[in-house]
DNA sequence: TTATGAAATGAACAATGTTCAAGAAGAATC
DNA sequence: GATTCTTCTTGAACATTGTTCATTTCATAA
């Protein structure tokens, strides 16, 4: 036995199919929406049965929370590109791409944010995890911007900063509900980053 | 011709199961959310065929869609109710209302934000108009605190700041995603305020 | 009372998630 | 290489649920 991880043929195969499933999958949502998803269209399109997606999956929530879980990987990676020397600019620059990425991929994340489990299974907790996680990163820069506060009250301001902004965009963006103008709503959060940090008492970019 | 409005016995029945089916759904969509809704459900318990809930509703997004008008109406009541002699304690006001009235009816605020139609039909304007008109109750608070400012400015910022506490408290009620504890969330939602009233130039609460 | 037309009915249909017995295919053994 | 074993794949059948419509029911008008 090789302590090398063994890649038979059949793995191979069935990893292949995998990420093709979710390939297609993702394609779908970010298209036409969660709504639109269904199985015997995803099979189809890899070519394989109905049988092998709940086969790899187990059911058909496996196959949306795994695109979710990847939704919500990439947005990471993204907000953690946001350089940090100067940490407003850092506020700003998570806030605005975070923006980018709603408005890029702004059917993957409703996937993400409004999917509801069947039955009332919960929700996977690493999914929820990885979304607290992003939603944490004004941490860093909000603490060295506060110095003197609690890091627990800190915690939850980047929690309720974040979730502002996250209010601010996805209404923005939806435009059955408000069509605002892509530029307009990217000044609309700075302005709204503006006045609360300057309630918080931090001073804005020079 | 009497120009009092006839209402034959006809009329009546078919307005009393128009309110039964209405009552029934709203109670399915506020105890179990919008996905454990079905058709069957609903006319086993009202008492009627399937058949008289699409012959009174057209279809199925008919009911969720008539149910989500009346849900934005009772929140429109409820923010109108708050006082508003004080523009700062009337600010606080909605924001705590909302508050109350997103923990009391969870569910069928879900239902308003995240329900999408079937196929690509639009969301109904009047519904829309009225969410809109809802997040615009912060504005003549806004425009008595900043007198000189540009009056879209205003429209603008007052949208922001209702969408941002839309944000902090659909993600904070969110029990999956955060599970702040209700009075958390409310101070959250005052300090929130607070940071940022101030970041605006308007002097808090005394 | 009878005729009329609107409303109610629910069986049948359509779309879609799910299961599972049978078969196919790769892996293991000889 | 043949045989056996294990695992995966298949897709027909089933279950659930939204939708339709020919038939029946029933309030109203004549």
């Amino acid at each position: 036995m090789n302590n090398v991880q063994e890649e038979s043929l059949r793995d191979q195969k069935k990893f292949r199919r995998r990420l093709q499933i979710l390939e297609v999958a993702r394609g779908i949502i970010a298209s036409k929406g969660l709504r639109s998803l269904k199985v015997r269209d995803v099979a189809e399109a890899v070519g394989c049965s109905v049988g092998s997606v709940y086969n790899e999956f187990g059911d058909f929530d496996g196959v949306i929370l795994t695109v979710n879980r990847e939704t919500v990987r990439a947005l990471t990676v993204r907000l953690e590109s946001v350089p940090g020397e100067d940490p407003v600019r850092q506020l700003y620059g998570l806030a605005a791409t975070y923006l980018d990425f709603f408005a890029e991929h702004a059917n993957l994340l409703r996937s993400l944010f409004e999917h509801r489990m069947e039955d009332d299974r919960p929700y996977p907790d690493d999914i929820l995890q990885m979304v607290m996680g992003a939603f944490a990163l004004m941490h860093p820069p909000l603490v060295r911007l506060l110095p003197d506060a609690d890091d627990v009250k800190i915690a939850l301001l980047s929690r309720t900063l974040f979730s502002a902004v996250h209010g601010i965009i996805s209404l923005g963006l939806e435009e059955r509900m408000v069509a605002v103008p892509p530029q307009m709503l990217r000044q609309q959060v700075e302005q709204f980053l503006d006045a609360h940090l300057a309630g918080l008492g931090i001073l804005p970019l020079q």
